[in-house]
DNA sequence: GTATTTTTGCAATAGTGTTGCAAGTTTAAA
DNA sequence: TTTAAACTTGCAACACTATTGCAAAAATAC
């Protein structure tokens, strides 16, 4: 599995990455850097993390979710991974109370009409509430 | 027009407070922590500046945007400052050609139905493209 | 005008992210 | 299977971002 995604996006295998690739796949929600720091320990150094995910992120392995405070939140969405590449267009749920990132893959991010003199290239769309596990 | 703002959210009236609110009510889009520092110069300390964002984000005066990149955006938001208040159900865009951010006040965003389990609290949206200006 | 409350600036500290380079690992090809 | 080329890693250093405690200064209330 891990492996396969490796190979299908012309990377390397090492151990960082099959490592960090394995931490999402075994992660229902959504990842930050200190998450997997912590998670890792002391088999990486700080920055093969950084490499890595950034590696992840170019590759469209993983992607980018918007959140208001200075983190950035790491995501890989299984259904995507699968084709290589993402689409993304999917909504991200932020819990209140456990405060899990979700990809809710099934939920597509509506369109909207914007100004005149506007042209939309891509939608983001963050909802905080209760999750599923803590309602 | 700024003292009105500061006495309606009861807060002393000092020149950092005045500088700084004054610089979001005559700039069209959002600034970083970066942009203010550079604008007010040797005016004042860093940390005043991050003091004086958090608590016009406490009193509702100016409002978070969420970014994909380790940013934090604020944003005072003409219709809603008036309020004393925000609701900050609009949409926010973000031009790729200048990078500028935009609150489009008058475009709300859509609902979405959750899947069950998940009870919304807020939902934010963020749409990239080129605005008005780079078209 | 003075006392009280609030805000500011400074210094120190912590966290976050990037870059250059040498050493080590992986890959591919003989 | 060995070797050479390509890529990845760890280390050190650096830059940027953000927070806290405390004393001095400013603003408010009386």
């Amino acid at each position: 599995m891990v492996l396969d995604i490796l190979k299908k996006n012309q990377l390397s295998v090492t151990e960082g990455r099959k490592k960090i690739l394995e931490l999402f796949l075994h992660n229902e929600g959504a990842l930050a850097h200190a998450d997997i720091e912590k998670k890792t320990g002391e088999m990486f150094d700080r920055v093969t993390v950084y490499r890595t995910l950034n590696t992840f992120v170019e590759k469209g392995i993983i992607h980018l979710i918007p959140t208001t405070d200075n983190s950035i939140l790491y995501a890989l969405c299984k259904d995507n991974c699968e084709a290589g590449h993402h689409h993304d267009n999917h909504v991200h749920f932020i819990c209140d109370v456990c405060n899990k990132t979700t990809c809710l893959d099934e939920v597509t991010v509506p369109e909207v009409k914007l100004p005149i003199g506007f042209t939309p290239n891509h939608a983001e769309m963050v909802v905080t509430g209760v999750c599923d596990d803590c309602k």
